[in-house]
DNA sequence: GTTCTAGAAC
DNA sequence: GTTCTAGAAC
């Protein structure tokens, strides 16, 4: 709930596509004014409709591609909710403007994409993912890849097992699209909120799907998708199992110890099991359903508090210049 | 990863 | 009796 975007229109060059931009208009509006049904329901990530179905002009018919889809779903795939593999059979498209609907695209470029979480864990939650081929920065039409498709299983191959050059790249661009993924999620907690907070980036250090994928995730943690101890405690950014990739940057900065970093993410399972205490205020809570009602209320005391402050000042306080 | 449900916790 | 979690199944 609450995750959905308005139109956005990115003023960044780098990104070079979305299916606002490239499909005709109907695609405009499934953002913007996406029914109950799909604000409510996971975006597609796990659910594979639409991709790929190669026939012309998949977004012409809405009733064609939603039959289309629920063929897909009974009669190809036994299990409901995402396959393991989706974010790889979307990093691989070789044109998934064209292959993606606008509510599981968010954007794409020659390097990478952000997707929808298909199971959100907060008002706004994305995934960025390095497609394969991975071009050269030097020759970006190319078809040549800088990595293979192996190391670009997880971070852990990322860190091991691609050159420090191709590292360093695939790792720069996907940080570049995260950053544009939250401008867009800044823009868009403005324009429904009136005000905007904080939102992290970072890897799980054992991810559960295949092929690395950088979160984008607004930091309220308000969502129905949430359900467990483990889900929480996955995104805490100060337990382990969340990396901001601004530690991974450092990682690589200087990457005499990276054996013994990517050890320690193997032993990370454990931090799930971490007592439930809130991320904000570190009050212990004793179950899922109390978290909830205590994040809320943060949520509303954060938004009174901007909202005053914006009514004084003319203008919200950025998080920089809290920090610094 | 999610869904389902038995049995623990309240 | 109801709520909630955690483990098995998918």
């Amino acid at each position: 709930m609450g995750n959905c975007f308005a139109p956005i229109s990115s003023n960044s060059s780098s990104t070079e596509t979305s299916p606002r931009d490239t499909a005709p208009n109907p695609s405009t509006t499934q953002i913007g004014e996406p029914n109950e049904e799909q604000r409510l329901q996971p975006t597609s990530i796990g659910s594979n409709r639409e991709i790929s179905s190669s026939g012309p002009s998949r977004r012409q018919s809405t009733t064609l591609g939603r039959l289309n889809k629920h063929k897909r779903t009974s009669s190809l795939f036994s299990m409901v909710g995402p396959s393991l593999d989706a974010l790889r059979n979307y990093a691989t498209l070789p044109n998934p403007q064209n292959s993606l609907s606008a509510s599981t695209l968010l954007l794409s470029s020659k390097t990478c994409l952000a997707v929808f979480d298909a199971y959100p864990k907060a008002k706004y939650h994305f995934l960025v993912l390095p497609r394969y081929p991975f071009p050269p920065q030097s020759d970006p039409e190319s078809k040549e890849s800088i990595t293979s498709l192996n190391s670009l299983n997880d971070l852990k191959s990322i860190l091991l097992k691609t050159t420090p050059s191709a590292r360093e790249e695939i790792l720069q661009n996907m940080n570049n699209m995260a950053n544009e993924v939250e401008e867009m999620i800044r823009d868009e907690m403005l324009k429904s909120e009136g005000f905007e907070w904080k939102v992290d980036i970072g890897f799980h250090a054992i991810p559960s799907m295949k092929h690395v994928h950088l979160h984008v995730i607004s930091d309220d943690r308000i969502s129905p998708s949430l359900k467990t101890k483990k889900h929480h405690n996955s995104f805490r950014p100060d337990l382990g199992f969340f990396i901001p990739i601004m530690e991974v940057q450092r990682w690589i900065e200087d990457d005499s110890n990276m054996q013994e970093r990517v050890d320690a993410l193997s032993g990370a399972e454990q931090l799930l099991n971490t007592p439930l205490t809130c991320h904000k205020c570190d009050e212990f809570i004793s179950n899922i359903p109390k978290l909830k009602t205590h994040l809320e209320k943060h949520f509303q005391d954060e938004r009174s508090s901007a909202l005053k402050h914006i009514a004084r000042h003319g203008r919200q306080r950025s998080s920089d210049e809290e920090i610094f």
